[in-house]
DNA sequence: ATATCAATTATCATATATGATACTAAATAT
DNA sequence: ATATTTAGTATCATATATGATAATTGATAT
């Protein structure tokens, strides 16, 4: 095995001064910078000009100073929120898994989609939810999606909808956008939320909200289940588990 | 005013992956990377393994995605808890201003250096510690330096106090390594640090330590001033106050 | 076993990002 | 007022980073 080593020169330049400013506590000024690092004049200019375009580097006033700049701490926080929302759910979703038999799901916001992040299977053997990473535009089909809904502005709330509509996916699936706010009511009522074969006949789940130490929803935790196995009378009972269960893993990960 | 537009491709194309990355909820192949960016193939294989061995972003498994990196982590933490520790000290530091009318330092570990990174000037009018940015490395001539190095762990203070020894600066600093050692036990007894002229003469400090959310010191808050106005006597006063400032400011950064 | 697809490596001509040089402008010091 | 330092701009020849192309390797499916 040849081990050959790639060159990108202008983004490892990039790199060290993003790594130099960040082992300072101090900010830096231009020729700091310059005599700190082996890079010429001119290309430590446009390298300093696209990292402060891109907001990794932020400078202090107009002829001023160097600092590492926000959009770091949207990366760093994303990371570790993303992070954190799966390592903190794990232990909940088996003690779920356990005590229901059932399949566990740990879904999330990506962009516009939702998207299954984590999976416990349960020993029904019935693959529900398709595979791990697998996203869905379709909110109005899917308990996790009508939490989502449930926490929007009304506005954004229509904006959404708008641009997707209601199609119908099962002959179960709501359709009608008057009886979709009453059912995020409920939602909101209940805590939880409930999809009865609307995206798939056959299955059913419910699903709770898990909140960040923001009070921003991170993501949602719920329990699927083909309908043999999940009788209408067991809804509350199983609903108020996941919502017990998302309470806790919201103040896991530093909620409230 | 010429608008001159820079370009450094390599590098804006590697901050447009790690955006394209932090977008996405799930980890992204090297083809999804590929086709949703118009990188060609081999800029691409460079660019990753450029980010990857810098730890901005990580691959799971050998021929696995991509997501973010911890260094993100590190970047982002580093600069909210920079920021944090000025805007929550402030105010605090605004008030102990008032209260006393001395110079109010606040001042934090860069590297291997004390660093002072705010401070608002007495109505002596002496400028004291010299001005924000200002950096030094002797650790027992300062009151912060005292609190640093009875944080530390004997091993480690013993390694830091032998690379610059014990110098004098003036002729009230300790040079006695058995005398410093006892000066940090009074320090932790204390809660503060008390600097007589050790660094300058005609000028006395009280300085207390300041805790982030994870218990570690994030920086040291203190109080300047020339001897005229600071007799021996003030010193229990001014210690107990400046020790229960540095504690609101150490709540304030989410400590305990 | 075979085929297919995805990820990565290898090569090298050339388009182009870079850097030597010099200049301007603003701030700070003397 | 004058000199000095620092930040940033402008130009352009050329060293070199890049990308078209293709081979290789490992997974996954059939």
């Amino acid at each position: 095995m040849t081990t050959t080593i790639y060159h990108v020169p202008a983004l490892e330049r990039a790199l060290d001064v993003i790594d130099l400013i960040a082992s300072h506590e101090s900010d830096l000024s231009f020729s700091e910078i310059l005599n700190s690092l082996n890079i010429p004049r001119p290309s430590l200019v446009r390298i300093l000009k696209i990292l402060t375009g891109r907001g990794l580097i932020t400078k202090t006033g107009d002829r001023g100073l160097y600092r590492l700049g926000m959009k770091l701490i949207y990366l760093g926080n994303r990371l570790e929120s993303k992070l954190k929302l799966k390592s903190v759910a794990l232990p909940f979703m088996q003690e779920l898994a356990l005590k229901t038999g059932k399949t566990i799901e740990l879904s999330t916001l990506d962009r516009d989609q939702l998207i299954l992040i984590d999976q416990i299977e349960g020993n029904e053997g019935v693959r529900l939810f398709s595979r791990i990473g697998s996203a869905y535009p379709y909110f109005h089909t899917l308990a996790a999606g009508k939490i989502y809904l449930a926490h929007m502005e009304k506005e954004k709330r229509k904006d959404v909808l708008q641009k997707i509509g209601l199609p119908m996916v099962t002959k179960y699936t709501i359709t009608d956008m008057d009886q979709l706010e009453a059912e995020l009511s409920i939602v909101v009522k209940n805590g939880y939320a409930f999809e009865d074969q609307e995206l798939r006949e056959g299955v059913r789940r419910v699903v709770a909200p898990i909140y960040d130490c923001h009070g921003g929803l991170a993501g949602c935790i719920g329990i699927a289940s083909p309908i043999f196995s999940f009788e209408l009378e067991n809804r509350k009972y199983l609903g108020e588990a996941v919502k017990e269960v998302a309470e806790k893993i919201s103040s896991g990960m530093g909620a409230e």
